[in-house]
RNA sequence: GUGGCUGUAGCUCAGCUUGGUUAGAGCACCAGGUUGUGAUCCUGGGGGUCGCGGGUUCAAAUCCCGUCAGUCACCCCA
């Protein structure tokens, strides 16, 4: 018998990608399964596109030099260039500005899709990625009210605090902050930096730098400040002409002022007149006020605060983006040691410029990768000890419901009853996605997966995005929604639900009225599984 | 694209400086024994082209050159 060689060839991972066995895919499902459920309660529809577009489609937004960090690629006797999807804003982008006309707004949509870069991996950047990508385009209200002089009038910027609106920026923080809280991820181990390019701006003139607001080298100077050495730091400022003690000074004047609004829990009566007192602005139009661009983020913190984010939260100038297309507000979230997290930002041109109608839009990311070391390094991960039970029970617990809502349908939609209560809604909706953890899983120092952590479990809460009064069209907008039980919050807290497909009342278990306060017997959050009709 | 480190059993690694029996350990696996759980314990066993190719040498896992892969950092960062 002839000698037979089996030629055995091997095959490679390729590099920069994993493979996903059940133990690993689990752990990756424990991540996208909590971000999918966070989306959910906090009224974000997922969406996806394909994995590849024309190359195009990026090129017109970064240039073509972004072209040797995509997988690109023609079909065979093909001279279209794809590439496989470095990022998801594009398609957003485009997905949107085709159906514009006929989507709801505000429009809030999430992704968990994987990407792919053709970069060197390291530690945190791998050829392909998850990422969770949530935003918020096309605010309806929130555009009339920025618009409205009296809100942005100098006397009191912060009037809006007392509105109670739902603005895109805080929407989108919230969910964000809310992911990080959900994996146990507490504020000392991650910040949200919460910076605001035309603060930045302002930060510029009063440190004696005009000429430079709106130069995209100094975005670029600023996000890598903290990267580079001090030596390196005053060597790259000078080369564009920049003072850097200068512009640092100015940086931490302004931010004095937002940790100040932070720490007194959103009240601030005079942060904003000092620091115009001080520089000697006394004297400006209401279009210059606004230009300053102050006015969105001291909105913008104390909102977060009402919804119980602040002790994440700070105000960090420093915090610009390299990213071109953003227009205000920007934030990152950081932890020791690590890369940054997640960032976003305010992006109100982009969408114009994919073919869309003028849009204001508001959205982060936030990968796998880093999050998973992370989570990792700070024992967060179930099933970390070889324990796989942990690891099923913890991923069963997210998508049963266990650990909060994943109802697709909102288990309550809120609204108030009249002006008086419109300031405890937001709140109300925030407590109620948050949920309300118990006391023995506290003391016991649980896990974020454990079975007991919630007495309430944090539920699937919207309010409405519509300036209407009309009790009509707020059911309207409720059935729209799919929700299934209709609160309407009152002065003084006390709630009335309505199950909204019988129009009938719900009454708590044990009698009397249902509450806003969590601490009460009859807080609204009871009704979220003790009714077999809700859950 | 540039630089550092790493590559030895299925896994985690020792051995390399200073070349020299048959290349080792723990875990895992297999068999037998003990045993009132398929746990524990005891005994034995299988398993390695020392990433790959070339060079130096009587002799290379060990020294030299090349190459591939991984990893970390730089560049870049959506």
């Amino acid at each position: 018998m002839a000698s037979r060689k089996i030629s055995r060839t091997t095959f490679q991972r390729p590099t920069g990608t994993r493979d996903f066995y059940p133990l690993e895919l689990l752990k990756r499902r424990y991540i996208t399964e909590t971000w999918r459920a966070v989306s959910i309660r906090h009224g974000f529809e997922e969406i996806d596109g394909p994995t590849f577009e024309h190359a195009d489609l990026y090129t017109v937004k970064s240039g073509e030099g972004i072209l040797s960090e995509l997988f690109s690629f023609k079909r065979e006797r093909g001279d279209k260039l794809y590439a496989l999807r470095p990022e998801f804003t594009p398609t957003l982008a485009r997905m949107y500005a085709d159906k514009a006309a006929s989507l709801p707004k505000p429009c809030r949509w999430f992704s968990i899709p994987s990407f792919f870069r053709a970069e060197r991996p390291q530690r945190g950047r791998l050829r392909e990625f998850m990422q969770w990508n949530c935003d918020v385009m096309g605010e309806g209200r929130e555009t009339e009210m920025l618009l409205d002089p009296e809100l942005s009038a100098p006397t009191n910027p912060l009037v809006a605090q007392d509105i109670g609106l739902a603005s895109a920026d805080t929407d989108v923080i919230e969910v964000l902050l809310s992911s990080l809280d959900s994996m146990g991820l507490a504020p000392g181990i991650v910040q949200c930096r919460l910076g605001d390019r035309r603060v930045f701006d302002t930060a510029l003139r009063l440190g004696g730098h005009e000429q430079f607001v709106g130069d995209a080298r100094m975005f670029d100077l600023v996000d890598k400040s903290s990267k580079l050495s001090s030596d390196k730091l005053v060597e790259a400022s000078t080369a564009i002409g920049v003072s850097w003690n200068q512009l640092n000074t100015a940086m931490r004047q302004v931010e004095q002022e937002l940790d100040a609004i932070v720490q007194s829990g959103g009240v601030v009566t005079d942060g904003l007149p000092l620091l115009v007192a001080r520089k000697g602005l006394r004297e400006l139009t209401e279009e210059e006020w606004r230009a300053l661009g102050v006015d969105e983020l001291f909105r913008l913190l104390p909102e977060a605060t009402a919804r119980g984010l602040g002790r994440w939260l700070r105000g960090d100038l420093s915090i610009v983006r390299g990213l071109a297309y953003y227009t205000g507000t920007v934030f990152e979230v950081l932890a020791e040691g690590e890369r940054a997290i997640a960032g976003g930002g305010r992006y109100d041109n982009l969408i114009e410029l994919f073919g869309g109608p003028p849009t204001p839009a508001c959205g982060f990311g936030m990968g796998d990768v880093v999050l998973g070391n992370l989570l990792a390094d700070h024992g967060l991960m179930p099933g970390a000890s070889g324990d796989t039970s942990e690891l099923m029970d913890a991923v069963h617990n997210i998508t049963t419901g266990a650990l909060g809502s994943v109802s697709l349908r909102p288990d309550v939609f809120v609204v108030s009853a009249d002006e008086k209560a419109d300031g405890d809604v937001i709140p109300l909706v925030a407590q109620l996605r948050r949920g309300v953890e118990s006391d023995v899983w506290r003391e016991r120092n649980g896990k974020p997966w454990d079975a007991d952590r919630y007495v309430i479990p944090p539920m699937h809460a919207r309010p409405t995005d519509k300036s209407t009064r009309k009790e009509d069209k707020l059911w309207k907008d409720a059935q729209r929604m799919r929700a299934k039980v209709f609160a309407t919050v009152s002065e003084g807290g006390s709630v009335q639900l309505k199950n909204i497909d019988t129009r009938e009342d719900v009454a708590p278990p044990s009698g009397g009225e249902w509450s806003a306060n969590p601490t009460e017997e009859n807080f609204v959050g009871q009704l979220f599984g003790c009714h077999g009709h809700l859950g």
